[in-house]
RNA sequence: GGCCCGUUGGUGAAGCGGUUGAACACACAUGCCUUUCACGCAUGCAUUCAUGGGUUCAAAUCCCGUACGGGUCACCA
């Protein structure tokens, strides 16, 4: 049977890189046995949903190089992709169930179920639906229906024995049925429950394997008494651990934890991205950590995903970036990095700004570092903060390699490279300062960093004039 | 609270009972290179695998308990 994986996100404009990286499972999963990746909208929340959400989302995998085979801008042969378009299939097979005998109609109303909390929580007992409508005579369920009174469809679950849940990463997993409650599965807004509708929709879209977060874990209990209760087959499972924030805790909207716009807004290349995440929770078994899509295609191995928790670590991100970043084409980086880069250009020529990005080519970590380390470039006048003014008072030779410095700029004519570096040899020479003592001095005051790349581009870059001026 | 899952360094992790003196990578530190910093390169960085017990000639690796962490118990997904 070929391979079919989905991304079932719900439409909320937000797309975390815990939910990414489970896309990427998803994604390779299916590449690797050759076969299909579907986008499913799962927007049965009416209230949450955003509008754009399914550009946006299609817009990231898009990024990330992902081949959507099927979802709701290329439609396959199961038809719709998004939940809410699907509404009567739902309602459909929530008949059959009850048709079946197992499931019921349930007339409780919000204020009948409050007060059942109620009573349990004053008896300090966990609240569980006790099943009563699966009481109800025909006869009611019929006059109730004829009345239009509100109702949902609640799944029959036993009451003894446990269920298995299988799953590649974590094993046989045993659940006591007993702690199951009758759940619902079609809203009295007539809109599936979240749990029903991926039943019903993995099985109608022939989904083979499902990767999720590990929190649905002891929920696959319920999804596989769904699927014995249809008579269909159950997909593989495969849960995979949570990506938390890089202070050790879940990742949230609210903390401000890295969602995959944020990352590639401050200019994290998509490649490095999804790098960098299919190896949080994950390995190789070769000794390998960059690789290509087709490398990770060729190289994934489901089995190989951790079941512990894995902590997102933005140093390691910026690593797999700035490898990125350095092995770019020239040209395809200047495209890129002009993306970022907002210093006003208006009176450069279009041959410095080219130069001048690509000096810090093999210095970025990601995209917007560039308007930082090149600020100085395009103002008057630099700020020598505590560290640098600590160094220029260190000893007494930096005042006159400065001072000699300035001459030996005023004397050149033909501004270049090579001049440049003969003026700072001159400077050797007549001062008798030399390395750190030699460099520095001139790094600072004509630059305003400490770092940056070679001495010699880069006063090439700030000119003779603010040179001067700046000394 | 019940149930489920997890625990190798600051981080990602390899490891699947002996050849592991616990790979590799990030970070960090030091050194080399470039007459400077950075880039790059090299070296160092867990006497120990949460903890206590057990099985075994042999355990990070298997078993049990404890601690800690997380998840889950909705007309949310």
């Amino acid at each position: 049977m070929k391979v079919r994986t989905r991304f079932a996100p719900s439409p909320t404009g937000f797309m975390h890189i815990g939910n990414l990286r489970t896309a990427i499972f998803e994604y390779l999963l299916a590449k690797k046995y050759d076969g299909a990746f579907l986008l499913r909208i799962e927007d049965t929340d009416q209230e949450r949903k955003v509008e754009g959400a399914i550009e946006f989302i299609y817009r990231t995998l898009e990024l990330c190089g992902f081949i959507i085979d099927e979802g709701p801008m290329n439609e396959g042969k199961s038809g719709q992709y998004i939940q809410s378009e699907r509404k009567d299939i739902y309602k459909k097979y929530a008949l059959e169930l009850v048709e079946k005998g197992k499931a019921y109609y349930c007339f409780c109303t919000e204020e009948e179920l409050g007060e059942m909390r109620k009573k349990c929580e004053l008896r300090n007992k966990p609240f569980m639906y006790d099943g009563r409508c699966s009481k109800l005579s025909k006869e009611k369920i019929k006059e109730y229906l004829d009345s239009g009174k509100p109702y949902v469809i609640r799944q029959k679950m036993p009451k003894v024995g446990e269920t298995i849940v299988e799953d590649v990463i974590y094993g046989k997993i045993k659940i006591d049925n007993s702690i199951l409650e009758d759940q619902i599965l079609l809203k009295s807004d007539g809109f599936p429950t979240y749990n029903f509708a991926n039943v019903v929709d993995d099985h109608l879209m022939g989904i083979t394997h499902v990767i999720r977060g590990k929190e649905y874990l002891d929920q696959t209990a319920k999804y596989n008494l769904l699927y014995e209760d249809f008579g269909w087959e159950k997909p593989t499972y495969i849960h995979v651990a949570m990506v938390l924030g890089e202070d050790g805790t879940k990742l949230s909207k609210r903390n401000g934890d890295a969602s995959f716009m944020d990352l590639y807004n401050q200019g994290f290349l998509p490649e490095a991205i999804v790098n960098y995440l299919v190896l949080l929770g994950w390995s190789p078994s070769i000794n390998q950590e960059v690789f290509s899509m087709d490398e990770l295609i060729k190289n994934f191995d489901e089995t190989r995903i951790s079941k512990s928790s894995s902590q997102y670590d933005v140093k390691k991100l910026e690593w797999f970036n700035h490898q990125y970043i350095k092995n770019m084409e020239d040209s395809k980086y200047l495209k890129w990095i002009k993306q970022y880069f907002t210093k006003d250009i208006s009176n450069k020529n279009q041959e410095w700004i080219d130069k001048l990005l690509l000096i810090y080519k093999d210095h970025l970590n990601y995209g917007l570092e560039i308007n930082d380390v090149t600020s100085n470039f395009f103002v008057d006048k630099i700020e020598i903060d505590k560290e640098e003014l600590e160094f220029l008072e260190s000893d007494e030779i930096i005042p006159k390699v400065i001072a000699a410095f300035k001459e030996e700029v005023a004397k050149i004519n033909d501004w270049n490279v090579e001049n440049i570096t003969l003026a700072i040899n001159n400077v050797k020479e007549k001062t008798g300062a030399k390395g750190k003592l030699l460099y520095m001095p001139i790094r600072i005051k004509a630059s305003g960093f400490m770092h940056g790349p070679e001495l010699a581009d880069t006063l090439y870059l700030i000119g003779k004039d603010t040179i001067l001026g700046r000394l």
